[in-house]
DNA sequence: CTGTCCTTGACTTATACTGACCAAAACTAT
DNA sequence: ATAGTTTTGGTCAGTATAAGTCAAGGACAG
């Protein structure tokens, strides 16, 4: 609510939003250079948009090509089994959280097909992944673990639009 | 802002594509000369589509021969069973990938229908998470973060081996 | 004043395509 | 048989193009 507001990458981001929902398809390609020139700006520029606003984390999955005939695809992956009755998992979470919850949380989310048996390997395997590096490699405080648990375990649970 | 045209490689890739799937047999055989005069290029260019396109990380084989009666084959991989696909593609990874390689063999991966969009999406969150956290907390240098992130989609892809 | 978000530009990496030159297989005339 | 010719495909390096990375600095809310 300031300057901010008129931010070139709310209105790169706006843009591509608009895109978005014209394609149907719920994907749209482009050109880096291109869109970097239509808003006057640097083309490093598009890639903060993309990192910033596009991210996986935020339901966005990116493809990009270099080189000739290079692209940039944006695909916006709208999932509708998110009931609104649900509590905001994300809440559940919290700031904190140990591997015991995380693990029952997981399993809920899988009893009320939420998730499949693969996507909930896959973030288990995140998880401990995570933790082992914490553990072994940067000597991280087991309460410090139970934070970055909650930070990624947030992080998939809103890209899969749970949050 | 509409991409251009279509590169010669993809319109090539495509062509090939369409010759395997009417070929039930899951392989095709073709002349170098043929096609590059077919699509009106130098015939090097064909061996840039089979390399950047029907490379074994793709799941093709290409065998060939020289001289008079000469020819290009080119085969579709099947594997019998998952884990020596998942072999396979741990190999791909090896010790260290980069983002973008990453993102490819993502892509690929998608393509060939072995993750869903879902799956692909959860995969990139935990490697963009743990990209961050090495960058921004632990200060870890580009070539180590490339290590981890190849350790990570190989438990990645290992457990879904299983699952 | 401070931390966070935004913006920029120099530098790096990846992809597409071409053409000159190389290698091998088959054919042909001795 | 053998050597030379013809027919194919392979390799590599160069050029053009386009995206990615990173770190330094700017703008702004609190």
């Amino acid at each position: 609510m300031s300057l901010q507001s008129s931010s070139l990458t709310k209105i790169i981001e706006e843009y591509i939003d608009r895109l978005l929902e014209e394609n149907q398809a719920g994907e749209v390609s482009l050109r880096r250079k291109d869109l970097a020139e239509k808003f006057g700006c640097v083309p490093s520029q598009i890639n903060y948009v993309l990192r910033s606003r596009f991210a996986p984390e935020n339901g966005f999955l990116v493809e990009s090509q270099r080189g000739g005939h290079g692209y940039i695809k944006i695909i916006q992956l709208t999932f509708s089994n998110c009931d609104e009755e649900v509590v905001h998992l994300s809440d559940l979470v919290g700031n904190a959280i140990t591997e015991q919850e995380a693990r029952k949380l997981l399993v809920n989310l899988q009893n009320r097909e939420m998730t499949t048996p693969r996507e909930r390997l896959i973030i288990e395997v995140a998880l401990r992944n995570q933790d082992e590096n914490g553990r072994s490699l940067f000597d991280v405080s087991p309460y410090r673990r139970d934070l970055m648990r909650a930070e990624l375990l947030k992080k998939i649970l809103t890209s899969l639009s749970l949050g």
